[in-house]
DNA sequence: GGCCACATTGGAAGCGCTTCCAAGATTATA
DNA sequence: TATAATCTTGGAAGCGCTTCCAATGTGGCC
């Protein structure tokens, strides 16, 4: 049988509830008690319960996140980021994911909070109104990861995907591209993508470009990007940029060009969303927006164990950033 | 306050015990009361605690999953088929990563097992001594996943990376390549590389082809499989095929070709692993092996799920198998 | 009608920990 | 040295559930 905590109180002489201090770093302990304490620990091996201390001191030392697919590299590696931070403040992650389904999503939540985590990490700022009244009822703090916004649940850590989207579309329009499509994943709809392309939006009607019909595609899929480029020929109107709402779209695109024999940039520029590795390394290297998403994640790790060490944060809404990459596939066409 | 398990029974007028019963479904319990029961739940919105369910019943719903890392999609879809079975019945995933660090893979191990998961789910077969006798005393069921080998821990699902290697040299070997270099990944080595790699190995033996030297790359991304076609042409001696331990480093290798003007597959055939979404859309189309990771993740689920349930498992072993896929990276140059 | 087997139920004990309170030990202060 | 203030400490209560045991109720059978 495992040692349990009076087995350790027995063998080093003291009551329960000083091996609790000791373990639980409580300074008012003499060093000499503490020691017997530490060597008792260490003889029989003890290793506490996690289960019955998150029953007693009601704080489970977990933390649940809730992501639309774990495939993706991107959430996978915001989730690392995350688990990298917590597991050195020996926190645990429990994870789920939605499908980029909100009602799942609720589901999820709903079944996660019977499992009385300290904080909830959840990806995107769109939600059922059911959603967020479930988590404000719970009282347990929440952060949100991936976009911004002004009404946060609690907290929001992310950054600017409006805003990527519109410089994305200033940056083709210095390049001298007045006939810009926007290519959408349709089928995995979300804010992030969503703001992506109102910044896209926003620049057309700034920079007084018409908007073109955007291409929907079915799915975030190279396939997607594929027939993305067959649609926008289908069009029937010149076109001399595609801007992507994903990296994977614009991947599929260029290579649909390959097979096409289109030429990228020079017939016609693509740009792209996340940075993978595929994005620097592909022929015509992708133009494309870079966030850091395992420091988002650790970022989103330190607001949640602030909120939840009752500490104050110092903004509801922590924007981390981004970075537009310029690469070949938008390079100005040279001699004109 | 939310309501609790007595605030339940005392609405529905009956003991404790007799609502626990109906939760947990016990079929000693009459149909008038558990239905007053449900009634009181429904009117009180009483959601169980299940930390203290944990607790008491000594069985927590949670599963404890480590893979060497997320960011991988191999083993994010793992994680996700495992998921999917899981939330079905009632059991939440605690993830955490090693960085494919068989050490830390050990320290994740004990700190879940303070958490008193129900099951392990390890990628992998090679593990430290420590981990395994730490798994093995915790009388905790394991699945191993991703490789097969003779000596689990408890149980493995997988699939043999040596046979798939050694089919694809034979492979190679059938269109008509003589000179096969594998390439590797050095800085991640783990046991599923290792094996694709003996199989390799076992397949020139078996053909009597020289076995060259194998090109090690660094890391296993883009960059390293553009390196390794560096470091082959370097070897100064006539090389018409590259099997690669991963896709990554196929693509990179394709990619690098095309910087370099080198035909594939006509002077260079190339093979992958893991026939990642890329794999079929770059060109040339990469001839690969392909496993579904989501139902790789989905059985071993349904395996800790038997385990777990005290039902005999059929077999310690179970191969899900994998298929080569041949594409254009490796079709027979024409006119040969 | 009496007895037994079985179904149903209430309630106490206990899971392994934290935390509060009160008591005892120690130190500081006069 | 006496007293107050502070540090340590043991131990009980309690976290919200499950599960066991005993008690009650129910019906069948002779």
């Amino acid at each position: 049988m495992r040692a349990k905590i009076a087995d350790v109180a027995r063998h080093a002489r003291v009551g329960a509830g000083t091996v609790s201090r000791v373990l639980n770093g409580a300074k008012n302990v003499s060093r000499h008690t503490r020691a017997r304490v530490l060597a008792s620990i260490d003889e029989l091996e003890y290793v506490p319960n996690l289960v019955a201390r998150g029953l007693a001191a009601n704080r489970t030392g977990i933390i649940a996140a809730v992501v639309p697919a774990l495939g993706y590299s991107q959430h996978a590696e915001v989730i690392q980021g995350i688990t990298e931070f917590l597991h050195e403040h020996g926190i645990t992650l429990m994870i789920g994911h939605s499908g980029y389904d909100l009602e799942v999503e609720r589901e999820i939540i709903s079944a996660f909070l019977a499992r009385r985590p300290d904080a909830f990490y959840i990806t995107g700022v769109d939600h059922s109104e059911a959603t967020r009244r479930i988590l404000r009822d719970s009282g347990v703090p929440v952060v949100e990861g991936g976009n911004l916004t002004d009404t946060p649940i609690d907290c929001v850590v992310g950054y600017s995907n409006f805003e990527a989207g519109r410089q994305l579309t200033h940056l083709l329009h210095e390049r001298g591209h007045r006939h810009i499509v926007h290519v959408n994943n349709g089928s995995e709809v979300n804010d992030r993508n969503r703001d992506r392309q109102r910044g896209y939006e926003a620049a057309c009607a700034e920079l007084k470009i018409a908007k073109k019909k955007r291409v929907i595609t079915g799915t975030n899929t190279l396939d997607g990007g594929a027939q993305a480029v067959a649609e926008m020929l289908a069009l029937g109107r010149p076109v001399d940029a595609l801007q992507c709402g994903t990296d994977v779209l614009a991947v599929g695109a260029i290579l649909e060009c390959q097979r096409r024999d289109i030429a990228v940039p020079g017939q016609l520029a693509i740009t792209g969303f996340d940075d993978l590795p595929i994005a620097s390394a592909i022929v015509p290297s992708l133009t494309t927006v870079k966030i850091d998403r395992i420091s988002l994640g650790r970022r989103a790790g330190r607001v949640l164990l602030q909120r939840l060490s009752g500490e104050m944060v110092p903004s509801k809404v922590v924007d981390v950033g981004f970075q537009i990459v310029e690469r070949a596939s938008t390079k100005p066409r040279a001699g004109r």
